[in-house]
DNA sequence: GAAATTTGTCCATTGATATAGACAATTATA
DNA sequence: TATAATTGTCTATATCAATGGACAAATTTC
């Protein structure tokens, strides 16, 4: 299970073995609280010399995932992923109960203009209807899990922005304009590195890898009412799909 | 929209743009079979040198994206990703169904070993228990589009590697131990970039991204049957969640 | 207290990455 | 046919990435 590296490949060694330190604390070989290999274990472990550890080693200590002690080792202090669950009721507040003792939505940004062929594909409008963007991040312990891009109907909600902006919560935001229960229709997942945008509204280190969701939500009767992308640091959280 | 870069991220320039690329294919704003616009014009859009752009190309043009012509352009000419669906009767071969003209699952390997403490919680055994492991690929149209293990408990599905040997198929395998449909319990997502046993199995270019499912299957009763892990390139797939 | 272990800091060298500029080769266009 | 646009090749230079070695600094172990 030694996973091996790739030389001239763009990513560098450092990056590379910083990944795999990080799936080994996700997946349990390498325990919270506990050190690490010293050094020149690694080293040998993964082929290379030990600096090029020193750098991986580095790149994690500034992220907060781990602490280097001279003479003692270097030790684990992350936490496990988060695991974003989607599913039918797909809420984001309510699906990290349990996992953060604190969690909220803000919103960042919101804009109305015309709809894209894709959005308007998506909520099932007429190309270049207007609709009301928002842009929110999520957060669970203060910490950066999501960051997300929303667009509605703006004839159909005109104030949702205000709405979001005090409620902190789209399913709040729904309920005033009459929507008790929505469905997520559609989830599209794919994954891809994250770009300068990611790094600032998601707090992270360049190289790392984000997961994008592009989800549809319906009434129960079917009539789409919101189209979102949203994207996940894949460090810090995984999704779970649940029964639907 | 035009995203930027980082530098000095431990991942290259020329791969960022690369991915940049691919993003754009796929997303449609560079369409098939179109010319992309000329380096330079790219160069200026992404704030590097035309040199930096040229090793992104070439590297996709390596990968069988992008075909350069001398005096005339750079072409897209890449389909669009497989749109590779998640619910509750998630099989391989009727997922791709329309999306690609042949379709096939390869059985690489197969082994009898003892559950990991993993594998036994997922299928509900006792630790220690006797587990069947297959190794299988997919392959669309002749690429490779996931690569699986999946675990089987070895006194309820003895010879399940046979099965699969000869059929190709876990649908058609389960039926011969009396299963005629199974469901899917729980699936859990995440993302990383490619190991070197991914690159292989997947024939990919280093420092791709992998999608990263894991899934429990069950009886209609709700009795474990398969626990798998399956890889798909990013690049070349995306996982649609569909309602039941 | 001495020895062993482990992280931290130097220096030097090599190869990959990125920039800069110039010009050749090919194709499309006026 | 000349000109413009575009990709291909070459040289040179600076910085980042990776290796190798030596030793210092802090901690644990004997």
């Amino acid at each position: 299970m030694a996973n091996s590296l790739e030389r001239r490949s763009g990513v560098s060694l450092w990056r590379q073995i910083a990944d795999q330190i990080l799936q080994s604390i996700a997946v349990g070989d390498f325990a919270e609280n506990a050190a690490l290999p010293p050094e020149v274990a690694l080293a040998e472990r993964y082929g290379v010399n030990r600096h090029t550890v020193r750098s991986a080693i580095a790149a994690l200590v500034q992220d907060g995932v781990l602490r280097a002690e001279q003479g003692r080792g270097t030790f684990v202090l992350s936490r496990k992923r988060l695991s974003y669950p989607i599913g039918a009721r797909t809420r984001f507040s309510e699906g990290l109960q349990g996992q953060a003792s604190e969690r909220r939505s803000v919103l960042l940004e919101s804009a109305v203009e015309p709809a894209s062929r894709r959005v308007a594909e998506g909520l099932g409008l007429a190309r270049g209807s207007t609709v009301i963007r928002l842009e929110t991040r999520g957060e669970a312990d203060g910490q950066p899990v999501s960051r997300a891009t929303g667009w509605f109907d703006a004839a159909r909600f005109a104030g949702i922005d205000a709405a979001m902006a005090e409620t902190g919560s789209v399913t709040a935001s729904f309920r005033r304009f009459g929507i008790g229960d929505y469905l997520r229709q559609s989830t599209v997942l794919s994954a891809r590195h994250a770009d300068a945008a990611d790094l600032a509204d998601l707090d992270l280190q360049p190289g790392a890898i984000v997961l994008v969701t592009v989800a549809v939500n319906v009434t129960p009767d079917g009539q789409p009412i919101q189209f979102a992308e949203t994207r996940f640091p894949a460090e810090r959280v995984e999704l779970k799909i649940s029964a639907l």
